[in-house]
DNA sequence: GTGGTCTAGACCACC
DNA sequence: GTGGTCTAGACCACG
């Protein structure tokens, strides 16, 4: 349900965090749902459990999750709102790439293009 | 000409490496052209000499820039060569974000809106 | 494993590249190995770790390490071929001082004496 | 007479001192002859008249030249001594680079192999 | 524990 | 004034 790129600049950390939030924004997790298990996500995302662990110790510090010892983590009820201030985040993270992006050279043209991919590469995965 | 945001996740001597690139992509900047001085980019940009200095030292090990010890930096006749595979990196680095975006829950209404932004910010610029 | 002449003209930093270079030319590293930690090295060579990181830094980017956070740097599988031409890089710089120390005024004959005693202090250490 | 590597890590500076000292050791100049005048020593080597004069600067603080004001520089009488002096730094730095380069991984063979070319180099400028 | 980045400030070589 | 190198020490991300 995840995705994450070792190589990106943006922390395997957030990248996970943002993700889950993600999840909510797009309703296919709710509040109440148990969410996925730290080494369970470990393995299908090839990392490690420490780096799992530690993004879902922050999600349970910010509310985002309900954390039961020996049971699993569960949406908490106010994680929609979190989920909220996240795509804000994302926002910030996007316009700041683009940003980069032109200052890199690229023409509103070549960025088209990479977004073109992008929602082509969406399509192939359904 | 060059901006930096300090508070994004793409390290600033990558951003700084990234920015020259770009003017020579956009043509600003020609091979033989003398390059800003580290000292003077660190003031204006309002970071650290020795971020820049360590920017322009990799740029000169790819053959970016020549050095001249006492006299400063001069864009080199294989830098547009080198700026274009610059752009295949930021082209790289923007599908990141879109990807990391939409997995964030970002529908691509949101990200048109985001681009419409950052493209009104240029206007008022100019 | 390396040894470092911090009164040498050729920088520091330069000396642990060609020393990491020299190891994989001996063949006491191979590529997979694990090389030295940053820290490990900075202390036992007693320069600054950041002098070590920037070396190393130099070398992931040159592809001759494999970086991996939270772990350590591995020898990477084109090291080899890395090394070779670091061992040209150590040819020219021989042939340079050769030149300043005809220059300097030795005689063949003084220059066949330091070898010798380069010889006999390497048994020494044996 | 003199001549001078530009990308040598041994400072320019001290290449121009060397070989002034070189040019006594070999009996080419004797004390109370005229130094080559800083002018035409920049204009000969291609650099800036500026480094050759901090450089006879610096022989004249050592006792190796005395300067005469609208005349030019002479040969000192102690001058034999300081090359002799100056000898022994030739030494150290061929010892280092021979460390060096033997730490860089080449063998006691390709050592001989450049010096045999040093060697070889030097008969075709006569 | 590991590597990665940044800041701060020093000294050197050179124009 | 310029670039080049090194030290020192801080903080972050990761295992």
């Amino acid at each position: 349900m995840i995705e994450i790129d070792p190589t990106s600049p943006l922390p395997i950390n957030d990248q996970i965090k943002g993700g889950l939030k993600g999840l909510v924004t797009k309703g296919l997790l709710r509040p109440g749902d148990k969410a996925p298990s730290i080494r369970g996500l470990a393995v299908s995302l090839k990392i490690n459990p420490n780096t799992v662990a530690r993004a879902f110790r922050e999600l349970a510090l910010e509310g985002f999750l309900d954390s039961k010892r020996g049971d699993g983590n569960y949406i908490a009820r106010s994680a929609p709102g979190q989920a909220r201030e996240g795509l804000a985040e994302a926002k910030d993270r996007l316009r700041d790439a683009l940003r980069q992006a032109r200052q890199g050279g690229l023409s509103w043209d070549d960025i088209s293009d990479v977004i073109g991919a992008v929602k082509g590469g969406e399509d192939e995965t359904r």
